[in-house]
Order: C-alpha cells, then structure tokens, then sequence
DNA sequence: CTGTAACCGAGACGGTACGTCACGTCTTGGC
DNA sequence: GCCAAGACGTGACGTACCGTCTCGGTTACAG
C-alpha cells in the first residue's frame, strides 16, 4: 500500500471523513479541482493530518477509490467463461460510469504519470491483481476445454480492458452491454474459442 | 481546431518557438512539471502571447504533439492488411515510447478529464481521423476478400488501439513488434479473417 | 510644455478625442484607473498615436487640465486686494472640487513624484506663472499702499496657497467661502496689512 | 489603523522584515517602482502574507512611515510658542527631505486619491492626531497671553501645515530654518500675537 | 494630379506586476 | 500527546497595462 497501513493512534474518524469527503467533492467538482485544502476542510481535518498519513492527494484518492471498487468488480466463475466476462467487464465499465469513481480513476490515471510512488500503487494494488485474476479465470476456462490450451492469456486480458481504458481516458461513451457482449465473443474467438 | 487556425498577424516565430519550447520541457522535467511561465520564458515569448493564441497548456500541447504525430503514423496500404495494421500500431507506440511525445500524449490525457474543450478537440482533431483512417483501411481488406464483409470494423480497431493506451496510461512496457504482431493476428482472427 | 508643441500634421480631432476621453474616463473611474488603453480605446485612437504626442498618461493629463484651469481662476485687479485674493482663491477651491478637475489635479500631483518631465512641466507651465502672478498682484496693492512695501510675499501667497493643496491632497472638505475669507485676512494681517 | 493591530499568531519578524524592506526600496528605487513583489522578495516574505497583513502597497507603506515619524517630530512645550513651533515644522520638514521619509509620504499621498480606506488611516492615524496636537498647544499658548483668546486657531495650523505640504507635493525645495522661522512668525502675527 | 511619406486605426508583441490559489511545512493552543 | 486551525515560504496561475512594433489604409503635400 502507498499508505502506511496503520497505526495504533491513527484516527480512524478522520481517516473515513477524510476519504468520504475526497469522493464527495471529487464527485461535485471533478477531480483536478478538488484540493487537499478542500478535503481537510470539509472532513473537518487538519491538512497536517493528511499529509501524515498519506503522500498527496492521489494517494487518498486511490484508497477511497479502492475502497469503493472491490467488491462491485468479483470475478465469478458459473463455469461459462463468456458470460463470466461479460459480467465483469460490464461492472468494470458500470463502476468507471458512476460517480464519483469514473473521475476518480480517471484523475488517479492522471496523477499517474509524474507520480511514481501512485504509478507502483496502482499497478501492484489495483490492476495487476484482477488482471492476474482474470488470466486465472482464462487458465480455468481453458482447462475445461472451453479455450484452446496454449492461448495467449495476457494479451486476451488487454484486449478485453484495453477498449475500457480506451474509451475511459477519451471520455468517449462507455461501452453498452451489447457492445460488451461483442468485445467478449470477439476476443474468445481470437483465441481460437469453439462458439458458442 | 482548438486555436483559431490562422489570423494575418499572427507571429510564427513565436508559435514556432512556443510548441518548441513545450515540448523541450516536457521532455526535460515531465509533463506536470511544465508550466506556461516557463514556456514563456524559454520560448522568449509573453505568457499573454501564449494565452491569446492557446486556451491553456494542454491546448499548446495538443497542438505540438499533433505536429509531430502525423507523419509519424502514416496509413499505408500495401495490400496486405496485417501488415499495414502491424506498421501501423508500431509506428503509434514507438512514437509513445518516444520523449517528449509520450509523456507530453500522457499528459494530454490527464486534463482531457477536466477540461472539455481540449477533450473536444483531442476526439476532433486526433483521435477520431485516426480511427477513421483505420477504419477505412479494414473496410478496403472487406472489399479485398481479406476479411468477412459483415466485420464489426469499430471494435476491431479499439480492439488495436486499446491494449496501447492501456499500457500508456497505466505506465507499462510498450508492446514490442512481436507483440503488436500477435495481437493484430488475433483482432484479424476475431473478425474471421482467413488466417495468412 | 511637455507635448511638442504642433505639427501641421497632427490630427487636431485625434488630440480633442484624446483629451476628453482622459478627462472623462478619470471623472468615472478616478485618475488611477484610467489607462492610456482605455483613453485609446474610448477617443477611437490608438495607443501609438498617444505615445507619439504624449509621453505619458501624466502627461496627456496635464494638458486636458491646463486647457480647463485657465480661464476658470482669472487673477482680476479691482483695487482690493483682499477682495481679489478671495476671488481666487474660492475659484481654485472650486475648480479642484469639481470633477475631473479635482482628481486630474490629485492624480498629476501623484505623478509628480517619480516623473522628473511632469514635474518639470507641471511647475513651469503650471504653478510658477500663477505663483508668479499672485506675487504681481500684492506687489500692485504694496504699491498702493494696502500692504507694507517691504513684505515677504512668496511667503505670503505660499500661506495662500499651501493650506488649498493641504486639503486636496489629504481629501479634507475643501475650504468654503468663509474660510477663504478668514484665509485671506489673516494673510495680510501676518503681512501687516491695515485692517479693512 | 489600517491593519488590524494585532492576531497572535502574527510573526512579529514577518512584519519588521516587511516594514524595513518597503523602505529600503522606497530610497533606492522610488516609492512607484517598490512592487509588492519586490518588498516580499526583499524581506524574505510570500507576498500571501503581505497581503494578509496589508490591503495594499500604501498601507505598509503607510505604517513603515507611521513607525518612523512619530519620534522624529514631538510636540514640545518650553512656553515659547514660537521656538515650539519652529521646532515642530523644522522636524517635519527635515524629515520630508530625509530619505525615505520624503518619497514615502508623497507615494502614499499619492495613493490617498485612490484608495479610501488609506485615506482614511492617513488622516485618522497621522494627521489629525498631529493637527490635534499642534491646536493643543496653541490653546495652551492662548492661555498663557501669547496669542488672543479668541484665535482660529485651527486655521493657523493650515497655514503652518500648508506651505510644509504645498512645496512637498510640487517638489518644491523644502523650507529651510529662516523660512520657517518667517512663516511661524506671519502665522502668530495674523493670529494677533503681541511681537516677540 | 499623382507619387510618397507621415499619420492614422488596430492590435500583436515581450514584458512586469498584479492579487489569488494551493502547495507542503511548521507552530500554537485546546481537548 | 494528538489534532484543528491556520500562518508561513514558495511558486504558478491567468489578467491587466505597459510601451514598442508592425501592419494596411488614408490624407495631403510636393514635384
């Protein structure tokens, strides 16, 4: 974690007002207007206590946003790896359509590239983690047979996220569910899937 | 364009020496950390000059980047569409791996989140004559026999162009050849083209 | 003066335009906000036209001014001294009460301080000739007998005028016509003047 | 004053470091060339915390002054209402030549035209509690017999105040001891005082 | 009676300073 | 002894004018 994880003294008071209200401005100001200034005043916190439990404003941003994200995303496995998919990405992209979370990730991502402490916290506690989930669901779907055993797992994974974050970080329309669907049965057949 | 293309008076001196500057410093010190005072100051301009001509610095960017994008990622069609698509993305990521356009497209994207007219004029003026040019190009291999006439085309190419901007924003590796390689093969695959 | 003095090619309509913006943006604004862009702008000239035949906002100010102070406090001889002096007097009073007069005069006082030109010319053109005159007329009363033959005059009128510039420069009420008559008297009384 | 006087948390070496840096500039470079900018550089300041102190140039200005006067012209009473005098306006005069007492007065008199509430203090805080003083200590002297009971006396102060003020404003050179010895002598004799 | 040169309006330009904002650090005093 | 409150130095923001400088267009003398 890019936060300290805990410390016997730390208020957990202000650390919930303080997230809580970094998602509540972020969602009524947008991200890059939303100031450390602004969540301590609002959460009724000192900026001196945010600056001491985490390292700038992405990083509370990121640990609200994670908060918010674990459980909307599972990755289920009714044993159908299409319809498993589908049903992921459609939450992933349902959760980037939501407020405050669409812009908080999409602010996160900003803060992403001159922020190399945000850049390692985000891969190693948000995206590599379901991305290794989802290759996981692959390995399985192939060992039913569903997919061909040697398919290349990693690239199908961004082939599948890749248009999400495409259209995510353009602010282009998310995707439909059927458009989804489309996404899903494209890439299974890229790997050489029997239809279904 | 986001810039009033063109007015008689207009120095181009000054915007030469702007967009040069802009990119000079974002390769030097990361996109964040540029500021328009320092543009101004070492492009010898007034900061009023950039902002009479540029509504903020993504716009001044934007501009810079486009510059340099264009002839960087031609459209070539050789008759063979998995290799014009394999020229193609390779030549979009080796430009993403490239300082200053890299950095200087990351930072584009993280304002486009906050500031709509940039947005705008990124979908406007580069993103959708892109994709309209790739599109395009699968629909002639359509005509050529080289893919199913019925091809969802859009998806194919977010399908490329997404894994790309996925690994851009999150800060992963750039694709190498072998790897753009496979993964035009499995959008063409995708789109039930004949394997080659 | 400060301006040169003519050419045949001045634009005499350029010149009145100029100054009657100056004068008329300072009643509205105050001396301070006005701007040699907003004269431009209002007279319909352009900035460069000023700057040719004006070297400062000062300067442009001075001559509205002296166009409008000079027939407004005439320096007449009727015979009695004191009666004239009151004259004067209470004409200055009420020409610096008036606006834009007022805050013209405050405001190339202002300038005063750190524009050698304008403080040159403001003396010479300005307040020397009518100190000048001042003096002539209490010369022409010593003659006639109304104040002793050897009084200090540049005294005198410096007691005339000093207290009129104390109460424009700090803001205070401007004298009424009483207390320039109380002024007055008690000038010539400190010159031993023979009570009227 | 201007300021609000005092907050506990104030940093005392903030506002000397601010004061002294305002009136060094003032001597070097004239009062209308000290910038904020330059008085905040120069002490070692964020110009944020002038302006938290200060409304503007001319009140720091205005309390630097302020500091510096109030010592420099006392109000003495050795029973000699004329020495008194003389030796109040040699003080003030003398401080009007000295730098950057002088320039410093005129700037904020400068400013007093467009700023109400510098006016406001330099009458409140400067001039009236000193022209309160100066009717003081006529009145004492009207009681000793110096001058009639019945004098106007706040007229003579104009009169003693006004010629100080009058040669300031126009840069006139300043009165030296003959001159104000000659005018404190006009002021009692039009006062009606017996010769001394 | 027609160049041609000065003047004109417009406004872009390189600058300086403005007054504001948010940063991240530090200090104080109350709970 | 922790924390809210908020002052502090720093530095960039976007704006306003400065005074200079091209631009074309117009005007009015001089050849």
């Amino acid at each position: 974690m890019i936060t300290s994880p805990s410390s016997r003294r730390r208020s957990e008071r202000s650390r919930k007002a303080t997230l809580e209200a970094a998602l509540g401005l972020c969602a009524e100001k947008g991200y890059a207007r939303v100031t450390v200034e602004a969540i301590a005043a609002r959460a009724g916190v000192s900026k001196k206590t945010i600056y001491r439990w985490w390292p700038s404003k992405g990083a509370v941003m990121l640990e609200a946003f994670t908060e918010g994200l674990l459980d909307a995303t599972p990755f289920t496995d009714t044993g159908d790896i299409a319809a498993d998919l589908r049903t992921h990405i459609c939450a992933a992209v349902r959760l980037l359509s939501t407020s405050p979370f669409g812009p908080a990730y999409a602010g996160i991502l900003s803060e992403v590239h001159h922020d190399d402490a945000l850049a390692k916290a985000v891969r190693e506690d948000l995206v590599e983690p379901r991305f290794a989930c989802a290759v996981e669901r692959l390995r399985r779907a192939g060992e039913q047979g569903q997919i061909p055993a040697d398919a290349d797992l990693p690239l199908a994974v961004e082939m599948l996220y890749g248009p999400v974050y495409y259209r995510h970080v353009l602010r282009k329309p998310p995707q439909d569910e059927a458009t989804v669907a489309a996404l899903v049965e494209h890439v299974l057949r890229s790997l050489g899937a029997r239809e279904t």
